[in-house]
DNA sequence: AAAAAACTTTTATGTGACTAAAAATTCATA
DNA sequence: TATGAATTTTTAGTCACATAAAAGTTTTTT
């Protein structure tokens, strides 16, 4: 049994997680202070600071909410995986892609980089570098899955071909993000090409 | 013939950017504040403004300062290119990194790239922006050497190849200068294995 | 129901980024 | 060498992040 104290907490915890999402989509980061999270949440600004201590400690913490979906539908490309590589890069690409986009917008998405780059050993930062490597993960279970059938050679060490897959697509989504225009489509063009050059440079 | 005028607005302009590189390594970003920076260039804050915009504006500036020495660098691995698509990678890396470290501190670094996600489009982070795109292109030009001497598939397209690892090198980098005791050679054997990994991948 | 514990709010304060405008200085020029 | 132009400095102020401590409120415990 949860006693009241701490269902208050959840309480406020997610009113202001929520007006948080919601000033960031419409209002950018800058535009969007802890006063006026605050207020929205029906809570004092130091209440918002005492539960996530920065404002990109808030951002940070935010994100880190979607992670379960994310990963969960991450888990449904694991059901049914791809039969190529490059087929498996880019739904596993696209997955991450989606997601982040009905959650966030590129604009604040470059600021939880960034955030994420600088905070990296904070709470919130390390929670975001842990779901770094759980997709990590699943990128190479699913690759996996791909030998079992073929679709990978034999004697490739899958945990680092899934890191440093893992690692492309965070650049490429870096890309994504940091251009307004460039569009999802184009992205997975990007992907694919990035993956044909790779797999056929080996020479012999 | 320049003038007396454009002359001390160099002189300016060098010495802001020189006590920011001192206080920036010794004290970090945080510390570091325009103001004391202001006043060991011996000019006023708002000259600093005047010269920078922000901050990180400054801080972005101060990099783009060390473009040329590293462009140079890489020319002369361009000069004497290695045998195998492995070296080729490992050696470019490294030079980055060497001269990344001689420049600035890892805990900079991180500011550095957090700064050119953020101020993508301003002034000079257009400039870091334009200085990704430069090595990519040489990291190109020594593929293109090396596919001479048969050291990289026939149909392989090198601008691909040449972009893609260099994202792969860049997010490698960012976990180099993101913790601070990994070392020169770990870094190194992670390209390798990546290198190896991917293209050891494609079956058959 | 009173006392204690756990929070939240209020209040006060500091700091540093950044800006605008007036005043002062220095260089260029006629 | 006086005048004008360019630039820097001074001054004054705003804004938002962040923190500390006191005061107030609500839940829990006894």
């Amino acid at each position: 049994m949860t006693n009241l104290r701490e269902r208050q907490k959840e309480s406020r915890r997610r009113k202001i997680l929520q007006a948080a999402r919601e000033q960031l989509v419409a209002n950018g980061f800058e535009a969007t202070t802890i006063e006026t999270i605050a207020e929205e949440a029906e809570v004092s600004a130091v209440t918002v600071y005492n539960y996530y201590g920065t404002k990109t400690g808030l951002l940070l913490a935010l994100v880190s909410e979607s992670d379960s979906i994310l990963l969960e539908r991450m888990q449904e490309l694991l059901k049914a995986p791809p039969d190529t590589i490059e087929e498996t890069f880019s739904a596993f690409a696209e997955v991450i892609r989606r997601h982040a986009l009905s959650f966030l917008t590129k604009a604040v998405w470059r600021q939880v980089i960034a955030a994420s780059i600088i905070e990296g050993d904070s709470q919130f930062g390390r929670s975001y570098a842990q779901l770094d490597r759980e997709l990590a993960r699943q990128l190479t279970k699913i690759l996996e899955k791909l030998r079992e059938r073929g679709g990978v050679s034999a004697n490739t060490d899958l945990d680092v071909l899934g890191d440093c897959l893992f690692q492309l697509q965070n650049a490429r989504f870096l890309q994504f993000v940091s251009s307004n225009d460039m569009t999802n489509e184009a992205v997975d063009r990007y992907l694919r090409e990035d993956i044909e050059a790779l797999l056929s440079a080996y020479p012999g």
